[in-house]
DNA sequence: AAAGCCGTTTGACCGAGATCAAGCCGCGGA
DNA sequence: TCCGCGGCTTGATCTCGGTCAAACGGCTTT
């Protein structure tokens, strides 16, 4: 027994087409095409012109900034059935990308060209409007990350990270994986990679989690949770 | 000699309204209502229901968020001409406003009825695209704010902060008036005000900027700017 | 003119997290 | 099986910026 596959349902997982009409996205893939990537390959950097926008289909791919000494920002890491950089097909004459866009992993990509894209969004409100959702969406994201850089310390950061993670159920206990390398997660949170280790270590010391490499045992969700509320700095085992 | 003024001029000061046309504007007054607030008047709380966003005619209007130890955070200052929240519109069933507004200073806006605007936006598409770009900047000017809070020091970010401030002309040398309370400054570069003087008093030392209350001279364009870019935490007058 | 008040400045101290520097561990290649 | 590399951990130390506290100065009020 044979499921039957609409072509365009993988341009539906994404957000952003998920309201697109069959006749919008076959014009759509004509200007379509796909790139694939291996770990640490470049797909654009900061400040080059940008003529086209990303659907991830496979792997992950990392936006940063790079700081005049060479540190590394992570603003986002773009996750299978995401777009990105969608948002700066706005930005008017000669755009340019605000990031860096890098392969954490080995990912399959499809590219789309601008020109047609703004070409859809002129004769479709939907699309249009399913663009400023998502745009919408990303700025709230934008605000809390600010919101947690500035008011919340590194603990608190972490901890969020962790539940954010964790499914939804509503057990005392609960288990995730890290599918992404702890600096590169280090980063996002705009910690250093020994920061990170020793935050991890202290949760450990508190018997709130247990760590085996990648895997992660989140023991006692309640306690997580008061934690990084209150954020005692204290350190003592 | 009296000059003829478009009732729509106030309007399509603001970047969002400037490609609107004169019917539309005219649908969208018949929903809009004038606010009035005095210096420190909320205008919305964060996660209240968001039925409307907002055009500044004068004064100004703090976005900001505030921590569980009751810290401010400042997200965005909105000057005349700009408008706000409208990014909210979109965030689907039962939108919240992600962040507080609070009038710093006495200020007259408009306020404009969502499901008017949204009606507005599904028949035309120059708006939607007008909002587009308008959203597309702000994503951009919050990345860049990110990177700023986690790249970069505080001294970098006040001197910006000035260097923005001061009128593009080409020479060395600039003054400046703060048009905003030192405190709410420095609230939105993340700093506390503490830190804040301090540093001004720092480049007062090395004779980059001479400060009379809420007048700035930058003497030193080039040194502000080479400052920035390597920020020596030094302090040695 | 004195008294408050509020925003700002200055001083002394502290601490979260960065930096520098070793070790550690798991994994792939020879 | 051993080696070497890269990511992670742990320890020692440093520092930027925050915190607490007090004084200052320009206003408005009485």
């Amino acid at each position: 027994m044979k499921i039957k596959v609409n072509p365009f349902d993988e341009l539906r997982s994404a957000y952003l087409f998920a309201q697109t009409s069959d006749a919008q996205l076959t014009a759509l893939t004509r200007a379509m095409h796909e790139v694939k990537l291996v770990a640490g390959d470049s797909l654009f950097t900061h400040g080059q012109p940008a003529d086209r926008f990303f659907l991830v289909r496979s792997g992950q791919i990392k936006l940063f900034r790079v700081s005049p000494e060479g540190q590394e920002k992570i603003i986002e890491i773009i996750q299978p059935s995401q777009t990105f950089a969608e948002a700066v097909m706005f930005m008017g004459t000669q755009a340019r990308y605000p990031v860096n866009a890098q392969a954490v992993t080995d990912s399959r990509l499809y590219a789309f060209d601008q020109k047609q894209f703004l070409a859809i969004l002129a004769e479709s409100t939907e699309v249009c409007l399913g663009l400023l959702a998502s745009m919408s969406r990303r700025l709230h994201i934008l605000v809390n990350q600010i919101e947690s850089l500035t008011l919340q310390n590194a603990t608190y950061r972490l901890v969020m990270y962790l539940l954010d993670q964790a499914p939804k159920e509503t057990g005392e206990h609960s288990e995730i994986d890290l599918t992404t390398p702890k600096n590169v997660i280090a980063s996002k949170l705009a910690i250093q990679p020994e920061t990170f280790s020793r935050i991890l270590a202290k949760l450990k010391r508190r018997g709130l989690i247990e760590v085996q490499g990648n895997h992660i045992s989140l023991r006692d969700l309640r306690g997580l949770r008061d934690l990084a509320y209150t954020s005692t700095p204290d350190d003592a085992a």
